[in-house]
RNA sequence: GGGCGAAUAGCUCAGCUGGUAGAGCACCGCCCUUACAAGGCGGGGGUCACAGGUUCGAGCCCUGUUUCGCCCACCA
């Protein structure tokens, strides 16, 4: 793997070497993991992208943060194992095929299942790598020789296991329920699939006359054309205005029929009229009421959402005539009209309401009565249920949810689970392994008491041909499961399951769960519930959960609103390790990001600096290629070895926390104000020297420095690192993803050689301050004295004079100074005053006003920390360390105001 | 109707267990100094939304208010 560099006299391009990395790295060997080699286990399963897409920005988010964290792992010697893969997202794909077909004038029907099944595999293998090249483009460090498919054919077997086993444990069964349905995908859909949008409706007041004659009663409803479907009207059985109707009868409009007056507690007195209408098959609540009533459940509606009514129903032939077909909203039109014409429409008022839609299509979805397949999740409360133990597991802490708050959605979206249904009425997708028997029918065994599914259903692996209980025909069920039953096994099913592997073995439970919150219950809920079932064990130790990419103004991102930023064209212009590195450092928790393309160009301008950097650095180590061991390092040398130590274990520890934006950074601070800022500088005036070991030193220290560097910076931006770390001197054989990261040496650490530099920046700031603020010219070469208050920082100072004049740019540099120089600027650092003296360089007002300026800022802190502590309660309730500490600083800042008043009254004199 | 989150410099945001308010960009001044003008050096700028409270001490903890954002929910 070792590549031979190019040049790095230009400047950073990143589209000159990423792309050629990219494909390096997903041809080799270099990410596979083997369950059998030596290390801790790390592993991930993606979150597997739709085939239906390409990488947008939320994935180019979610990936990076997983690669980030995938090859810190892979660095610190873990064995790693990071699968990809992809889903078949069964709606949203065949909505797409199916539009692509309808552009065409076919329609699926006319094709028939399994020509249309054809199409959809043919879309998917034309543009399902799409995502996958684009993740590999990305700098995804997945094993890419375990791509999987959740409907592949080891995913698809491991799929009607489940089914079998969840069906013979009582956990999957069938009934004829109120679910949500959608009339243009024509299926139906969990609770969860559906959308509530508040839109601005209606609210039409009805009159029901009384069977009596009586007079009429009002009631108040969103949806009149359900009216056909009505089985009662209900009030509050303490509501006095009604009690002496309830057990009466009223005459449903339009149909003749007498429904009677109930009472149940559902209903809310203050609410309309206080009287419900009560129609069971077209609305959940009815549904419940319905059932506790014993009414009867009218469905009036297709599958289409038109209007079709029986002769049970509606009696008179010619409103079913006028009626019967009617789309939905159509036939509510007409009810009014005629309602209207019949004087029973009291009034219409406007009302905002939340009416659900189908999240694939946007199309509003109807309660729907018809015959479905569920896994019993519940109840939550009880201890040995599929939500039960999913709750119990994140209680006792098996799982972590980061960040934290996100606990809270789960378990209140879990405590109020219900029954999952999971039949779709597509084509695209698992087929449901169930059979119905055609002789057996009516036998005992129906599924649903109440409703009753009076027939037979049997669960095979094995396609079934013959009804095992009496030998006759069995007819496989035409539907297919939701998408989610496949994703929901994802993290063992990847591994091999129904085998039991070695990769299950090894990497199961995963480590870590990387995905957006949008998910956590269409997915994450799931996983656990069904690897605690499967497994006895949670599929994840950690979840992760990051935050929605926004663009600048905090908008959601849409196609509709044109406010996309392509990950791909991100990548393009900027390359792909500024976006990641933008990505990684604006992922602070529990916070949505605010993504501009400016703050990409931002990171990439850093790329550059480091690109630059080191280009210097290569310029004097290969100078120096025949460098024998260098002697002990001088100072600087040891600084910038130790700051380095400080944020290698920074960035670590970061990391394990998850705090992607402090990771990221803190290695951008140490790269940018550390290494470029100062140890670069300083290592100017010994490359540029004549003394040969502090050269070779120096270079010796660039190496390890910048090796150090790219090893600490890899995750985040792993092209540029590895690009530039093959430029080092020396057999850099392998890739740098292989490499070590680097971990805190105490070899390294160097408290002495911190403070000793502290104190050579500090007077080569002061010095520049001085320089800067009287407005003089950066060339100007500076006469400088020192006056050691303390004599201990003279040795230091002494031995670090070169580096002193050259970053200081200092003339003459005298450290036998008095405590008083005539005419001078002054400044004061830890132990030792600054002279500069103005010899007709400075004009003394401007230095007065300057100095004036500094020991006002000095006394206002001063004053501060001094009331501090003259307050007896702080000097006894604080803690010791915390008032010894403020006492160490007013002393600090007394000595500092002392000194520069000196200062000013030389300057004054 | 519940729940969650946010409000800190002109802008976008950090600020982990309460102990000297930070960064990037933007702005001002001086510089094309032998890695980098995608740069260097220096500088200005904040009643931490508001009102109370706890504490020796609050951006951080508690209560309330305001303004945004999100999630969940079957008020017809």
């Amino acid at each position: 793997m070792q590549r031979k560099l190019g040049d790095l006299a230009g400047a950073y391009e990143p589209g000159s070497f990423e792309p050629q990395w990219a494909d390096e790295w997903a041809a080799g060997d270099l990410f596979r993991a083997d369950p059998e080699a030596q290390g801790e286990p790390f592993s991930i399963v993606i979150p597997p992208p739709n085939v239906t897409g390409v990488l947008h920005i939320g994935h180019a988010l979610n990936n990076t943060l997983q690669d980030v964290m995938v090859r810190y792992h892979r660095m610190r010697g873990d064995n790693v194992l990071w699968v990809p893969g992809m889903d078949h997202a069964g709606i949203a794909t065949q909505n797409v095929v199916e539009r692509q077909l309808a552009a065409g004038n076919v329609t699926k029907e006319s094709l028939g299942r399994d020509a249309f099944l054809e199409r959809v595999w043919q879309w998917k293998e034309e543009s399902g790598g799409a995502i996958i090249r684009q993740l590999k483009r990305l700098g995804a460090s997945c094993d890419w020789s375990r791509e999987r498919f959740t409907m592949d054919e080891g995913l698809s077997r491991a799929v009607r296991r489940v089914f079998v086993e969840l069906y013979r444990d009582g956990l999957i069964y069938r009934g004829t329920r109120l679910i949500n349905w959608c009339p243009r995908c024509l299926t139906a859909l969990s609770d969860i699939e559906v959308e509530h949008e508040d839109s601005a409706g209606k609210l039409y007041h009805l009159r029901y006359p009384l069977a009596n004659g009586e007079g009429a009663v009002s009631v108040a409803t969103t949806r009149p054309e359900t009216l056909f479907g009505d089985s009662a009207v209900a009030v509050h059985p303490d509501d006095e205005r009604y009690t002496r109707l309830i057990g009466r009868e009223v005459v449903l409009p339009l149909t003749g029929r007498s429904i009677p007056v109930i009472a149940d507690t559902y209903v809310d007195m203050n609410f309309g009229s206080g009287v419900v209408k009560i129609t069971p098959a077209h609305d959940f609540n009815d549904y419940d009421v319905g059932a506790r009533h014993n009414l009867a459940r009218r469905n009036v509606l297709t599958a289409e959402a038109r209007m079709a009514l029986d002769a049970a129903t509606v009696p008179d032939a010619d409103v079913r005539a006028r009626y019967d077909g009617l789309e939905r909203y159509a036939a509510r039109q007409q009810l009014i009209a005629d309602l209207e014409a019949a004087g029973l429409l009291e009034k219409i008022e406007d009302h905002a309401h939340a009416v659900g839609q189908c999240y694939r299509c946007k199309t509003n979805v109807e309660p729907f009565l018809s015959p479905q397949w569920f896994v019993k999740v519940g109840p939550p409360e009880e201890a040995g249920s599929l939500a039960g133990r999913a709750i119990r597991a994140v209680r006792e802490g098996q799982t972590r949810i980061v960040p934290e708050q996100w606990k809270n959605s789960y378990y209140a979206w879990m405590e109020n689970i219900k029954d999952w249904c999971i039949s779709r009425q597509l084509w695209w997708g698992h087929r449901i392994p169930a059979y119905r028997c055609v002789d057996c029918n009516r036998q005992a065994g129906s599924d649903d008491p109440q409703t009753g599914d009076p027939e037979r259903r049997l669960a095979s692996e094995a396609p079934l041909s013959a009804c095992p209980y009496c030998g006759g025909g069995v007819a496989e069920d035409p539907d297919v499961l939701d998408t989610w039953f496949s994703s929901a096994l994802w993290p063992f099913t990847t591994m091999g399951w129904p085998g039991s592997t070695p990769e299950l073995a090894k990497y199961y439970p995963t480590s870590l769960l990387v995905t957006g919150f949008d998910i956590l219950f269409f997915w994450v809920a799931r996983m656990m519930m069904m690897g605690l079932h499967f497994q006895k064990e949670v599929p994840f130790r950690d979840v992760y959960i990051h935050a929605l990419v926004r663009d600048a103004e905090g908008q959601k991102m849409s196609k509709s609103k044109g406010n996309v930023i392509d990950p791909l064209s991100m990548i393009e212009k900027y390359g792909a390790d500024p976006l990641r590195f933008t990505l990684t450092a604006m992922a602070a928790q529990g916070r949505d990001i605010k993504l501009s393309p400016e703050r990409i160009e931002g990171y990439k301008a850093f790329a550059n600096k480091l690109w630059n950097a080191t280009k210097f650095a290569l310029q004097h180590v290969q100078a120096g290629s025949g460098d024998t061991a260098p002697a002990g390092p001088a100072v600087a040398d040891r600084w910038i070895l130790s700051r380095l130590d400080r944020a290698a274990e920074d960035v670590r520890r970061a990391l394990d926390e998850y705090r992607f934006n402090d990771a990221a950074a803190r290695a951008y601070q140490f790269i940018w104000n550390e290494l470029c800022d100062w140890y670069l500088e300083l290592s100017k005036p010994v490359l540029y020297g004549d003394d040969e070991a502090a050269k070779a030193r120096t270079r010796a220290t660039l190496t390890e420095v910048f090796d150090t560097t790219y090893r600490l910076l890899h995750p985040f931006m792993p092209f540029l690192t590895e690009e530039l770390w093959h430029h080092l001197p020396g057999d850099r054989g392998g890739s740098l993803a292989r490499a070590a990261y680097p971990a805190p040496d105490a070899g390294r650490r160097d408290a002495p050689a911190e403070e000793a530099m502290e104190t050579v920046l500090d007077i080569i700031k002061a010095v520049r301050n001085i320089r800067g603020e009287n407005n003089l010219s950066p060339g100007a070469r500076l006469d400088v004295r020192l006056h050691f208050r303390q004599p201990e920082r003279r040795a230091v100072v002494e031995s670090n004079r070169k580096l002193l004049t050259d970053l200081g740019r200092i003339e003459s540099l005298d450290l036998d100074a008095g405590e008083v120089v005539p005419k001078a600027a002054k400044a004061v650092t830890a132990g030792i005053d600054v002279f500069v003296p103005l010899a007709g360089l400075i004009d003394i007002d401007e230095e007065i006003k300057r100095l004036e300026k500094e020991l006002g800022k000095v006394a206002a802190e001063a004053e501060k920390v001094s009331r501090k502590l003259t307050n007896p309660e702080f000097i006894n309730k604080a803690p010791e360390a915390v008032v010894a500490k403020e006492k160490a600083r007013l002393q600090e800042l007394e000595e500092k105001g002392a000194r520069l008043r000196q200062g000013l009254e030389t300057l004054r004199a």
